[in-house]
DNA sequence: CCGAATCCTTATTGATACTG
DNA sequence: CAGTATCAATAAGGATTCGG
């Protein structure tokens, strides 16, 4: 007996798949191999460069990068974009498509969160993008009507600014104009905050300037499973 | 040089993880592994002999089961149980932490039927287990507010009802004592019509018992992105 | 038959070195 | 900076075997 190939082409082999017609396997097809959601979550705040997204994934390795950013890219979640002169480098962006996967990355990651062990190990990484997706995926709407706060973040060398408003969250990069709080620490102790609750013993960050209620009242619009 | 172990036990090394301090990559690290979200998925209506498991799960391989199975009965989300005589059989079963899976499965698959190519490939497989869950994550609570219709399923050999009522889904296996609809006719010709919606094209089933007028109101409590 | 365990081949990964 | 190339280690997929 010899093993035939079941398609003429010999160029790289159709992608592995379940081969199922279930909606929750079609996703897996496109968006569950590893590292894909991850790059999807460093791309939620704007376009990112290849060594952006290489620094922020300790151990990807960039061979697998590069192949991940061909499929994504092949699947319609991701676009590559040319930076017009000066920058005129070369960034990855979602695509409506990609951004549409927000709502099933904040299921998943609500349910991580009220299982996370706490508090963060040592040894494990985070930054602050991740830091800031959490706040994306761990808002809560319905919580978040009676808020209305700006809170400026600083967490290792970037600047963040986190509007909850009207029951809608909004972060952009860089600081606020007008902050009703300003936050300042590592990404792993603002998170362990928000996912811990008020009475968060992780590392340390502090209130640089509005008070300590408002922050809390910030606080209170995120989800924080573990904490009351 | 010499490569040094990173831990002194030769043991099965600890499992990959991404060591991310990020709920989303918690996650993943549970529940992102391939196959382990279409085990859950196996598990939605109750418990699965370790052969219903592999049936339902083309091209999983023996070993690798197994493995999941392990895996995911250490990260709490199954358990493994003895039938009492005279069944004798062992199963495997949701703990609450898995049923609480549902809701990112959910989103995920959402995701999914907003994309999934129409018609089902020929060679794509479809049980009555992932149409069964394709209702429970393409549910719509809002939309079924008022629909209050119990419809009865024979797909393949397998009978179940699904019951809508003030906003809420039940499904259970066998069949309905007054259902108000019944259809019959392969699992992928009817997760096709939920996820086209009225205008399906896709594979034939029938409306044995009740009005095709009342199976439409059933259908429309589901999501069916691809069709109005 | 049921529930795996074992063996073996292929595919994917992760780490490092290298190139336009 | 943005990737390729190379290669060892690991994971997946398939067949077979083994003990209730």
């Amino acid at each position: 007996m010899i093993a035939v190939p079941l398609c003429g082409y010999t160029h790289h082999m159709s992608k592995r798949s379940y081969h199922q017609f279930c909606p929750l396997a079609y996703s897996l097809d496109q968006v569950g191999e590893r590292w894909t959601l991850l790059l999807v979550r460093e791309l939620l705040f704007g376009p990112r460069r290849y060594t952006d997204l290489l620094n922020g994934l300790p151990g990807i390795g960039t061979n697998l990068l590069a192949k991940r950013l061909k499929d994504m890219e092949q699947a319609g979640i991701i676009r590559q974009r040319l930076l017009p002169p000066p920058a005129g480098s070369t960034v990855y962006e979602l695509t409506d498509r990609g951004r549409e996967l927000e709502e099933a990355m904040a299921a998943l990651a609500r349910w991580g969160a009220r299982y996370v062990q706490l508090p963060a190990p040592e040894d494990d990484y985070m930054g602050t993008i991740p830091t800031m997706a959490a706040f994306v995926m761990l808002f809560d709407a319905r919580i978040a009507e009676d808020v209305s706060i700006t809170c400026e973040v600083h967490a290792d060398h970037d600047v963040f600014h986190v509007t909850v408003r009207e029951g809608r969250l909004d972060i952009q990069p860089g600081a606020a104009v007008r902050p009703d709080v300003v936050i300042a620490g590592e990404p792993k102790a603002i998170l362990n905050r928000i996912v811990t609750g008020p009475v968060a013993d992780g590392g340390k960050f502090t209130v640089e300037s509005g008070s300590v209620e408002t922050f809390a009242r910030f606080a209170s619009a995120f989800h924080f499973p573990n904490g009351g």
